[in-house]
DNA sequence: CATTGGTTGTGATGTTTATCACGAAACATC
DNA sequence: GATGTTTCGTGATAAACATCACAACCAATG
């Protein structure tokens, strides 16, 4: 059982009688930082809504490299939560709480109830689904096409967007993590965006001065 | 206006009134090879669903380099178009015929409609969703992960399963293409692994031997 | 038969990125 | 204050891959 309130300010989109439904299907989960919300190969009971919070989507590999996919942020559900759950599928992704995160996860046979009823869950599941797929696609992209340089001032503001700040408290080790790359490579190139004015290393962030010109 | 018989060998799971409902609705259309039936930036006015043929789905950047993301049979939708059409949104992938290509044009509208009253059209689009996205995450692994000789040969296995051959007749310049690399790599690459008798390389064509060994 | 265009093989070379090796700085713990 | 632990920077080297240059080989065309 959840508030109402608290769906209608995540979720606007959503009409009067499905947030009541929600409210009442739905139970709020919390995570601490590191806390995993999926693991590679687990099943799905509910969908995933998230109401606060950053979650990281990445897939690992066998040596347990680390690949990030995307970010999700409050008012945005699992889109894999939502599909896989919908046919009992595995997921291939890990989902991991960033910084403290709150969802309501709901049972998922309220999914196809839903799907059916309201117009508004309908085009929400849509739209997330393909708003993710556009993710991966972007992510893929850059992998394909660019170099770690261009990849790397992607990242930088990719998380500056979602953690909507301009100070990236990660380390070189991490951030070269999720590009696979190597903690040297990353610190090279760093130190040659911060030559360029575009970045400025303190010693616990990186902050970001002018990002824009090195998009695109 | 759609022969029904057509519709429940292609897409038997479809439920009887699903098929008369497409089969008054639908339109079919044929691509010749080459043909593209969707290019980056392009909106939809359709949903897509293959009855004959092979459909390569595939990024291209700004320099023209395409990227193979999957390809698309008979019996599956373009997802895309689903979810595109459901939000008049626009493509960012090209997707071209490679084949002789037959599919069933659906106005959009249908969707909507479909989703709320049959479960097996539901499901359908969840589920072809779903495997889409797997194929993207299963490219972006390879991408991100592995060395172009083990994409190559991976290259190699789903192009034989789709193509339901084990001729690859494609030059060597179009692969390398596929797979954002260049035609002198493959061309060396083809060479070891005919040298490890995992490939017969012949003057118009590529036979496949024993791949299995390669992969994973 | 000469020519042209498309394809392929191969050596040489350059770029990008990964890996190895090492030392310095920051910080917590005892 | 000594000691591990984590992080970071940097030079040297190696691997993977791209690019360049060139020659050979069809198939089509006039």
């Amino acid at each position: 059982m959840v508030e109402e309130q608290l769906i209608r300010a995540q979720y606007p989109e959503f009409e009067p009688d499905l947030v009541k439904s929600i409210a009442e299907a739905a139970v709020m989960k919390t995570f601490e930082p590191g806390d995993y919300l999926m693991k590679t190969g687990q099943h799905f009971r509910n969908v995933i809504l998230i109401t606060k919070g950053i979650v990281k989507v990445y897939r690992e590999d066998d040596e347990g490299n680390e690949f990030l996919m995307y970010y999700l942020e409050s008012g945005q559900a699992c889109a894999l939560s939502m599909i896989c759950a919908a046919r009992f599928e595995a997921s291939q992704l890990m989902a991991k709480a960033e910084t403290e995160v709150e969802v309501m996860a709901v049972p998922l046979a309220k999914m196809d109830e839903w799907m059916a009823n309201y117009k508004s869950w309908y085009y929400f599941v849509l739209q997330n689904y393909r708003a993710r797929f556009d993710e991966v696609l972007t992510t893929l992209d850059h992998v394909a096409f660019r170099n770690m340089d261009e990849r790397l001032v992607f990242f930088l503001k990719r998380y500056s967007d979602t953690h909507k700040t301009l100070k990236i408290k990660q380390s070189i080790t991490d951030i070269a993590s999720e590009l696979n790359s190597s903690r040297e490579v990353i610190s090279r190139l760093l130190k040659k965006l911060s030559e360029n004015g575009v970045v400025k290393l303190n010693k616990d962030h990186i902050e970001l001065l002018n990002l824009s010109a090195y998009l695109h």
